[in-house]
DNA sequence: GATGAATGAGCATTCATTCAT
DNA sequence: CATGAATGAATGCTCATTCAT
């Protein structure tokens, strides 16, 4: 509740970084659970330091703040975001059809896996500074554009078609999110056939 | 022989008052605003009261509570919704395609219109109880529905092509929100581009 | 919530006192009631208003103020104690044993029909001002009066034996109404075994 | 070979705290004052902050709410009821009058120095959850059974003569609360002729 | 690293009552 | 009698965060 800005933050790293970030992701993970189900702001520094069994006093040893760890949370999702783009060298693949499919693939997967991450990316970071948000928005930007070269590459190539290389890259990526973001709606499909259906749709909408 | 007139009007003898509408739509209005940008939890009944220069005890004449204002916008958005099926007989359109396009048409200019109201129900409805949540996710389905059949019978025609009725149905609604839910990406495009982009999408994705 | 002394009550008496007295009647009915499960100070206007159907504004008309619903219930329980005093002649009665035994039994019956407005005495005649506080303890001290001068009356006669009249009739009035003031505890009795054994209890300790 | 020690007072560790439970008592205290001249309700937290000198958020710091303050209050005239009888050998004494006599001594001055509790805790309960409420009757309901022993022995013994061992318990406690009950009334006796009064009161209705 | 204590700011909602029409 | 609107004053409780030991 506090509205004065916040003062510089101290360095602290004293930990040896090893056990210093164990206890970081803990955290992390624990407030991920209970961002999901409460809301980031509905969630009070007091119940994560209950969830974590870390006293609310020294958590502000690990982390900088509450503002800190919903950062944190959005960085980890990014990070294996970024995974997926450097895993099985797809980037050094030739056949950009080959590279969509297999990205589509792996992302689908992890879409299905992640889906709490992702309704919390949507719903909870503009709870983020402007300082943080951008950030966040860049990480995110990166990630489209990753998609976006594939896409441009193959339409060269005569494999894809569509007018717009970096609308469609974002309409991708938002339709992978259409579970994590329509939850209630689809409900009713097995995990195989969601993926079976997105992939299609996601495919005619790209293949000259 | 009665000795007193019916008392009928007992429950709600405001509902019907044309004033008491315009001050609920008023207040509406304004906590959208602030509910965009600050957020449902973090915007106070305080700011609500200042920004609709309605006291906030008196407030409370007009809304049940905080939650019954999130609970009006959303009910605002579907009543809108509800009216671009039936307005300019639509629905009794014959051919699928010509719905379909005229849909798509005006969904998307709603969906300008009222892109915070948008976001806002992907972004703040878990803020709901469960009760009034059920009610907003009921409506929501309504809607989709609506597409649904206009879907079905133009597979029925070989117009359209797609697995799933339901899934495209939602997947279509979703798209539709595209704007709304991914802001910092896309205000690049025009209105008339964007507009332009989603449309061809949406039917490249459904045509035979 | 009003900290502000009173305003000199408005006389009102416009109505034609029979209905007028009616709904006031009723308001104190409904105000028992209310008194009884939920205190005096958690029952809110509003629900009186709700409970007796009348609007809120215009129970202003009928009472002055929530304090005074209070007080006219208090009056109206010691109104129907002096009853039992006034009725088939007890005070004319000679012998102090039979008037006694007459009383107790009076006593005991009404006790047991009246426990809810007797323990809303014990419990909330605090909450009166102390004005009208006065006026209540004037009326209790004097039905504990009345029953003073009969065991008075029988001391003299040697019926009774105990030192203090006034501490007896007290205690004797106080005993009553263990049942309202212990009510979890006395839940096991029936009505007529609790009766019997209050009344060999009070009339043992008074005989001589 | 264990790492960490056993982390035991996992719970709490304040409840083991000397100064906590002084400071709890000091709340009690003050609280007890305030609830007698304002009622419970009445009572504001920021009154007992103010009274005690305990920041009212810090005050949260020693109670868990408003109704836990009300809850210590009542839990300790029980745990100085329970004092009585276990003091002084009073339950390993043969003689039962010797017993009830010592009691009722003991009571009686016990009753007078906690005039103010007792008054609360029939006043206030209702003011309790039912959870908290239903504690609260069962210690009563202890206390009144400590007592139902005593004159069952006397009974066995002839030394006394009464009909139902627990309705004489509990009329007994009851009658012992007189003075907390019925203050206004009792002002005119010193401490020393109530007392008096009220012990041969008792022995009187009790004896065979 | 545990712990006791503090602090500035705020929250949604309710209250009894009055007034003018 | 009904009704729309106002008003002054609280209410219990929580928040993130810091500091000193």
């Amino acid at each position: 509740m506090r509205k004065k800005p916040l003062p510089e933050p101290k360095s602290k790293p004293r930990k040896s970084n090893v056990l210093f970030q164990k206890r970081q992701m803990q955290i992390i993970k624990k407030a991920t659970k209970l961002f999901m189900k409460k809301g980031y702001v509905q969630t009070s520094m007091r119940e994560i330091s209950k969830a974590t069994g870390i006293d609310i006093r020294n958590l502000y040893y690990f982390i900088k703040s509450k503002e800190d760890i919903l950062f944190l949370v959005f960085e980890l999702i990014h990070r294996r975001e970024e995974e997926l783009f450097q895993q099985e060298g797809l980037m050094s693949l030739d056949d950009p059809l080959q590279q969509l499919k297999t990205l589509i693939h792996e992302f689908i997967y992890y879409s299905y896996d992640y889906a709490d991450e992702i309704l919390l990316l949507y719903r909870e970071s503009k709870a983020l500074s402007k300082r943080l948000l951008k950030i966040i928005l860049a990480r995110e930007s990166k990630v489209v554009s990753h998609l976006e070269e594939i896409l441009k590459k193959g339409k060269a190539r005569k494999v894809f078609d569509f007018e717009d290389a970096s609308f469609t890259a974002n309409m991708i990526i938002y339709q992978l999110s259409l579970r994590a973001l329509r939850r209630w709606n689809m409900k009713k499909y097995s995990k195989e056939k969601l993926i079976d259906l997105l992939e299609s749709q996601i495919l005619k909408s790209v293949m000259a």
